[in-house]
DNA sequence: AAAATGTTTCAAAGCGCTTTGACAAACGAA
DNA sequence: TTCGTTTGTCAAAGCGCTTTGAAACATTTT
């Protein structure tokens, strides 16, 4: 079924036919009618390729993301690719994701904007750290990034304040008591996992014999989650009780499941949470890891990464639109919430 | 840069150039040579759009998927699609992700596949049992499901045995001097769960005084575990020690996710696995749920739903091929892993 | 030397749509 | 009546590629 189709049974040009099926005005009412009628009767469906083809539009927006960081497999990620893809749907927009080699994300950007699949890119911010990506925000593409940019190239971007959340959960911790804090991260080479140590590490600069006593940078699993708390634990029990490497009394976690893992360490090492231990972690409200999970629930930093992902997706719209700068950027804040996984100590 | 420029630029026509790049053997070497140097030379790209609309191929699969259901916020879903994924970007494929509203995944796939957007569909068991999406089947496009199909058309498709599988679990249960089992099951409607809990009455009827006391279909998350075993503690504590409900000695768990939930509910109940109840859940083996996150590490049924979802992706390219017969399905054997959180009753 | 064969190249058509520019018909104002 | 407008329609060009069918040239066979 195609347009010349139609125009044929109804006796009219292509070019009417077009237009009237696609709300232009200059089309006689009754004409457009008759077309509408005979489209929904021959079960018409424009070809999308033909119609990139002709107007240049894609209609899609695209993803790319390296293979070995196994994006797809993070819960927070797809989470986030949700919210986007939320959004794209209510505008019949498609998202096409796109995996490549390690160290080729460049590469599979330029193929996905050279070939015409996408009218624009979505960037989560490890891209933009290395001089693998940099250079894109310059290429004049609409791209909007999740994260704040480390290049000097500004894009668009969305992101959560991180130093002040981390800043203020650190500042919680020291109200009530804690002095020596530990920080479970995320990788050190992004622009997140930055800003909450320097947030953690200004309000503890407020605070006289406070002490980071423990600041891990990595994946943000479960498994390094426990890794790092059981060898924290090890550590300090083999130097003996009075030795000088000391175990916090507070962790701070970047993700649930860093916190998760922790606490499993804990628990392994028969110390509680949060008698023993107290735990405030990052939430970024997924669905599959609710803060509940944990006896006690987990007090933390929380922001929706859906909702990141679909004003992502709203701001990539109105930059192709030229509604966006080139330079906008927006920072939410993430709120902490009390649960029960601190303990006033006294 | 189009075609055309370089057949310009070197004084060949369009054709030879389309030809000498996409390796035909009717072009002369030298030629050849000049039109890859010419190509590099002036970064040339193929425009996808416009080879798509002149070979009717689209490069791409499609997945479509209720928006209520979800699904990129289900670590097991976007694992299995990883699995995919992997496999296409291999061989230069795209991943056309497309959300549609409740009950109009039909609507989603012809869109996709009318709009020439998808060379193939993959679909989701789910997809597969009403009349929604019945007849894609018959339709005459490649298409791969996921999940042994209900309806009578049938359609290519991998699922793991579980019948078998939760068959052996139980088994292995009532080996242990288990009698009172629970089940906490995914959605009814679904052959997955359907199967499992056959697997499962088959084995109970070996044993003459065995009773499946629980049998609980739902969504498969930590909240629905955690609710149903609060549920079935509750009552049969308020019921009394001597009353007719029955306390589970051992539960199996149709995701990590529901044991997750139960371990959380016994725990805080005061009850602890294995020494008052024991556990099986399946482990679809996705990194962000290993079982052994909890502690005594899980006894599961196993299979990896990313390497089901590489397969289901070859399956869709061997199947547009024509090398893959439209009544062909696969179904792997779950393995029984062995670890912690099953009791030997005695 | 002519015919037959093989190798390379090309012009043109086509994929299904949008969009431009022209034109005819209908209308209102002068 | 005539002229400028508006309204509705159309033919044709173009998007960038692949593919068909024919032509030009080179090589081998008779």
């Amino acid at each position: 079924m195609a347009l010349k189709d139609i125009a044929r049974e109804l006796g009219l040009s292509q070019t009417t036919v077009s237009r009237a099926l696609n709300g232009y005005p200059e089309v006689g009412v009754e004409t457009r009618r008759r077309v509408f009628a005979a489209a929904e009767k021959l079960n018409y469906r424009p070809n999308a390729v033909a119609r990139r083809l002709a107007t240049g539009r894609a209609g899609a927006f695209g993803v790319v993301s390296p293979r070995s960081r196994r994006t797809l497999a993070s819960p927070i990620v797809t989470d986030f690719l949700t919210g986007v893809s939320d959004k794209l749907t209510e505008d019949g927009l498609n998202l096409v994701f796109s995996q490549v080699e390690e160290g080729r994300e460049r590469e599979g950007c330029d193929s996905l904007i050279a070939s015409g699949t996408v009218d624009g890119l979505i960037l989560f911010s490890p891209l933009l750290e290395d001089e693998r990506t940099a250079g894109l925000a310059t290429l004049n593409f609409p791209i909007v990034a999740h994260g704040r940019p480390l290049t000097g190239t500004p894009v668009p971007s969305i992101s959560i304040d991180n130093h002040n959340a981390f800043c203020v959960a650190a500042g919680y911790l020291l109200a009530r008591g804690h002095r020596r804090i530990g920080l479970l991260n995320g990788d050190e080479h992004q622009a997140y996992a930055m800003d909450r140590l320097a947030g953690v590490e200004a309000a503890l600069r407020d605070v006289e014999d406070a002490r980071l006593v423990l600041a891990s940078p990595g994946d943000m699993s479960f498994e390094r989650g426990r890794k790092v708390t059981l060898n924290a634990i090890d550590q300090h029990r083999s130097v003996g009780e009075a030795g000088r490497t000391a175990l916090p009394t507070a962790l701070l976690c970047s993700s649930i499941l860093l916190a998760l893992g922790a606490i499993a360490a804990l628990r392994e090492r028969g110390l509680e949470v949060p008698r023993d231990v107290s735990i405030i972690a990052h939430d970024d409200q997924v669905a599959a890891l609710p803060p509940i999970m944990t006896t006690p629930a987990l007090t933390t930093t929380s922001s929706s990464i859906r909702a990141a992902g679909r004003r992502v997706a709203e701001l990539l719209q109105g930059r192709i639109r030229g509604d966006v700068p080139t330079d906008y950027a927006e920072v939410w804040k993430a709120d902490l919430v009390e649960r029960g996984s601190v303990r006033h100590l006294d």
